[in-house]
RNA sequence: GGAGCUGUACCCAAGUGGCUAAGGGAGCGGUCUGCAAAACCGCGAUCACCAGUUCGAUUCUGGUCAGCUCCUCCA
C-alpha cells in the first residue's frame, strides 16, 4: 500500500519510494549521553519508534541506525565554552567515558520501558574516529576547508546549495548576539568546525592529520550513517531544531565528501511542550525524566500512549492532567473484551476496517487519528493488530485480568462479605478502601462481588 | 533582523472548501450498587480576530493579535 512522508527537504508530503525495493535505510540522530534524556527527548524517539514500526507494519525490511554521542562537544566554536561531557564529568566525579556510558545505559533503559525497538545499529562516535578522519580528509581532498589555529573548518561558502534542506537566508542570519563569542579566523559565520585543534584543557583528545583535538559536532553523523547505510539512504530524522545547523551541516559535510545526495527523505519530529514552553536539558536538569513520572505513579505506556495521540510534526503540551487523561483512556483500551468485539465473526469488515486505518497511518503517520477510530469501532482485536504500530503492550497488560487474585486479596474479600452480610457498611467500606489500593476494582453487582484487577497502575497525585 | 511553527469545547487533541467539526479525559444526568467505584447509555464548539477569493471557509489568500521554536549545545 502507499505510504506518505512529509519531506521536510520539498515541505511537502510525498510517497515514498525506497532506493532498494522492500528495504529501508533509516538513520536517526540520537542521543548525547551526558545527562537523563527527558520526556521531550523521548518523544521523538518514539516518533521515530512509531515510523520505523510503520515501514515495518507495511512489509519493509528497515535498517535501522541511531548514534551515540559520546564525544563532548563544546557549547560554543569558540575555546571559551564549556563542554557538556566534561562538565557532567566534574559534576558526578567520573571520566568523560564514564558519565556516557552510564546515561547511554539510561537511555536503553527508558527506551525499552517506552516500548521502543532497539536499533538495528547504535554506533558510538567515540568508537568511529577515524571514520570520521577519514572524511574529514576527503573533504580536504575536495577544497571544502580550511585550518586555523582553532581546527579545520568546512568552508560553507565553497558549497553551492549550503542551507538548501532549512530554506536558510544566510545574509539575515543573526551572527552576533551576546553568548556568541565570535571567532576572527572564520571566513564565514555559518563555517562549522570538523576538528577542533588547540584544546588542551578538553578531556577527549584524538590524533589527527592536522594534530590532536577532537572531532566536531556534526561530523560523526555523517561518517556513521554513510559507514553503516552507505553515501545515500532513505530516510534520516530527528527533532525540529536540527532543521538549520545539525542537519544543514551533516548534508554539506556529506555532499561535499561524496558528490552524492546524503538522504533521500529528511523527516522532523516537533517539540513537546510544557507550560508552552520546550522542555530544556540545561534548564530542567535530571527532572521531567520518564522515570519522575515511574515515581508519580505512572507506567510508561501512559507516557507512550499520550504521544501517540498527537501528530508528530505538530506541538504537543504536556501536563499531568493531560497524562490522566491518557492514563484512563489507555484504561479504557486494556480492558476491551474479546467477547463484546462488534467485528467478531465479521470477516470482510474486519479486513475493511484494517485496510482504512492503514490508508490513515500510511499517509504521514497519522496515528492519532488512527487511535481515534479505534475507539469508536471498539474491536479488540483491531486494536491488537494495530498494536503492532502502537505498541501499547496491549496484550500483555490485559493479560493481568487473568492472573488469580493472591491470596491475601481473596481473605479480605471473605472478611468484606461477611461484614456487608451483617450489613456492617464501614468495616465493608474499610476493607473495600484496602483492596483497592492493593490494585483492584471492587464491583457489587447483582450476582454478588466481584473484584478485578487494575490493568493500568494509578498515579498518585 | 532572518527562518519556521501554533491558536479548534473545561483539559489534551484530530480533521475537512459544503452533509452530525474525530477520539480520549474531566464534568453533568441515568442504569447498576447498601453507598460507591468500574462498566454501559445520554448530554457539549458560531474552529483567535479582521478582510478577501468563493454559490459556500474553521479549512485557501492577505493582514492583525497572542504564544512558541531555531539562527549558541539542544529532540
Amino acid at each position: 500500500m502507499k505510504l506518505t512522508f512529509y519531506n521536510t527537504a520539498s515541505r511537502s508530503k510525498q510517497e515514498f519510494v525506497p532506493m532498494v525495493e522492500g528495504h529501508v535505510s533509516l538513520y536517526c540522530c540520537g542521543p548525547t549521553v551526558y545527562n537523563y534524556a527527558h520526556i521531550g527527548n523521548l518523544r521523538t524517539y518514539i516518533f521515530e519508534d512509531l515510523l520505523r514500526r510503520t515501514l515495518e507494519f507495511n512489509g519493509y525490511k528497515v535498517k535501522h541506525v541511531m548514534n551515540i554521542t559520546d564525544v563532548g562537544h563544546m557549547t560554543t566554536d569558540a575555546d571559551a565554552g564549556e563542554d557538556k561531557m566534561e562538565v557532567a564529568a566534574r559534576r558526578e566525579n567520573r571520566s568523560p567515558l564514564e558519565i556516557a556510558r552510564f546515561y547511554e545505559e539510561a537511555f536503553f533503559l527508558d527506551t525499552q520501558r517506552l516500548n521502543i525497538l532497539r536499533p538495528n545499529t547504535a554506533p558510538r562516535a567515540t568508537e568511529h574516529i577515524v571514520q570520521m578522519i577519514e572524511l574529514i580528509g576527503r573533504l580536504e581532498q575536495n577544497g571544502l576547508t580550511y585550518q586555523t589555529p582553532e581546527g579545520v573548518y568546512f568552508d560553507t561558502a565553497l558549497f553551492e546549495n549550503y542551507g538548501k534542506m532549512a530554506r536558510l537566508n544566510l545574509s539575515g542570519q543573526r551572527t552576533e548576539r551576546d553568548e556568541v563569542i565570535s571567532d576572527d579566523s572564520k571566513r564565514n559565520p555559518s563555517d562549522f568546525m570538523l576538528w577542533f585543534l588547540n584544546k588542551p584543557h578538553h578531556l577527549m583528545q584524538w590524533s589527527s592529520p592536522w594534530g590532536p583535538g577532537y572531532p566536531g559536532w556534526h561530523i560523526e553523523c555523517s561518517a556513521m550513517s554513510m559507514q553503516y547505510l552507505g553515501e545515500t539512504f532513505d530516510i534520516h530524522c530527528g527533532g525540529i531544531d536540527h532543521i538549520p545547523v545539525h542537519h544543514t551541516n551533516e548534508i554539506a559535510q556529506s555532499e561535499g565528501a561524496t558528490h552524492h545526495p546524503f538522504v533521500n527523505y529528511w523527516m522532523h519530529g516537533e517539540f513537546l511542550l510544557m507550560n508552552k514552553e520546550k522542555i530544556s536539558k540545561s534548564k530542567g536538569g535530571s527532572i521531567n525524566t520518564l522515570q519522575s513520572l515511574v515515581d508519580a505513579g505512572y507506567d510508561p505506556m501512559t507516557y507512550r500512549y499520550f504521544c501517540l495521540q498527537a501528530h508528530y510534526r505538530g506541538e504537543l503540551n504536556f501536563s499531568l492532567d493531560a497524562l490522566d487523561a491518557a492514563a484512563s483512556g489507555l484504561r479504557k483500551i486494556y480492558a476491551l473484551s474479546e467477547a463484546d468485539d462488534p467485528l467478531a465473526n465479521k470477516e470482510d469488515e474486519f479486513q475493511a476496517e484494517h485496510k482504512r486505518l492503514l490508508e490513515i497511518l500510511n499517509d504521514d503517520l497519522s496515528i492519532s487519528q488512527v487511535i481515534g477510530q479505534l475507539h469508536s469501532i471498539g474491536s479488540r482485536r483491531l486494536w491488537l493488530e494495530f498494536d503492532q504500530v502502537l505498541g501499547l503492550q496491549i496484550e500483555e497488560h490485559s493479560r493481568r485480568a487473568e492472573e488469580p487474585l493472591p491470596q491475601s486479596v481473596q481473605d479480605l474479600i471473605t472478611l468484606r462479605n461477611t461484614a456487608r452480610s451483617n450489613r456492617n457498611w464501614a468495616e465493608s467500606d474499610a476493607i473495600r478502601d484496602q483492596i483497592i489500593a492493593m490494585g483492584f476494582d471492587v464491583l457489587d453487582g447483582p450476582q454478588g462481588t466481584q473484584v478485578k484487577r487494575k490493568l493500568l497502575e494509578e498515579a498518585v497525585r
